[in-house]
DNA sequence: CTATATCCTATCGATTTACTAGGAATTTGT
DNA sequence: ACAAATTCCTAGTAAATCGATAGGATATAG
């Protein structure tokens, strides 16, 4: 179980805007020079993340990305779901909250609670982060540039 | 991010071998049977569970497995990883503490800790569930067969 | 011996992942 | 008006992973 590069670049966008919240529109091509990335894969990426309202789009010359929300309103949770999809650990259980079991019927889903609880944990837990709090760290140079 | 089949039947199988401490050797073909899944699938994910550790195999016309320790003794997170490799949510975290990362040198990484923080939340939550807490559970039919 | 199992290796179609290519549309500055 | 910068959109693609299948070698109970 791991988190792809999907997830993990789209943090790294959304903290990139948030250092960068003062200097207006932020183009993707300096996002992705400074984090050695591909401009044309981050831009599927900001794509969902406009899509999910988290960064609002400013086309043309000087363009490019700011945040919707202040960093303290969006969590790594929203982030990551709007690129992944969903963080579910098992696909079904997250459209509904019956289990399309397979099992034999005099088979209980034993396993069922698991991976709800899973689930349920993993996302509490993303929720639980804000963008701010990946900023504000302690020995951070946010009053520098 | 989700957890795949791997790991989701692989703790099928350990359920299952659980409920059938006392029968002696479980057939892999049973098994699959009563949850529905193909047999030479659950072999290969099996054959990891033997390695590590969790499962000893009795070859033979009325052979199969058998669980190499109490149920109280195994966690989710062993069964998880042993099929799986790592529950870490990106890799190159779960080899070593550093971030092998290729951002500007200037620029921190500031996302780092965040992966970190999620991979030891994960690891801990499963490592914190046994295979036995998974079978007692109440309105189960244990007694019944 | 034979049936029942585990064991082992190889393959395979489908899906996802990570990434590339190319160009249309929009806006700023000259 | 024009050029440069930039978002926007679609399509394709190589590699990896996933879920599963196939076929046979090895071992053991009866």
């Amino acid at each position: 179980m791991k988190f792809t590069t999907r997830g993990r670049y789209s943090v790294q966008i959304m903290v990139d805007l948030s250092r960068r919240i003062s200097e207006g529109p932020v183009s993707l091509k300096s996002i992705a020079d400074r984090h050695n990335l591909s401009e044309s894969y981050l831009e599927q990426l900001i794509c969902e993340l406009r899509k999910a309202d988290l960064v609002r789009s400013v086309r043309g010359a000087q363009g490019g990305y700011v945040l919707k929300r202040d960093p303290g309103q969006i969590t790594v949770g929203e982030i990551i779901r709007s690129v992944a999809g969903s963080i579910a650990p098992v696909d079904c259980e997250y459209q509904t909250e019956t289990l399309s079991c397979s099992c034999d019927p005099d088979e209980q889903c034993l396993t069922r609670d698991l991976w709800v609880r899973l689930r349920d944990s993993v996302n509490e837990l993303v929720d639980s982060i804000f963008l701010s709090d990946l900023v504000k760290k302690p020995g951070d140079r946010t009053d520098v540039d």
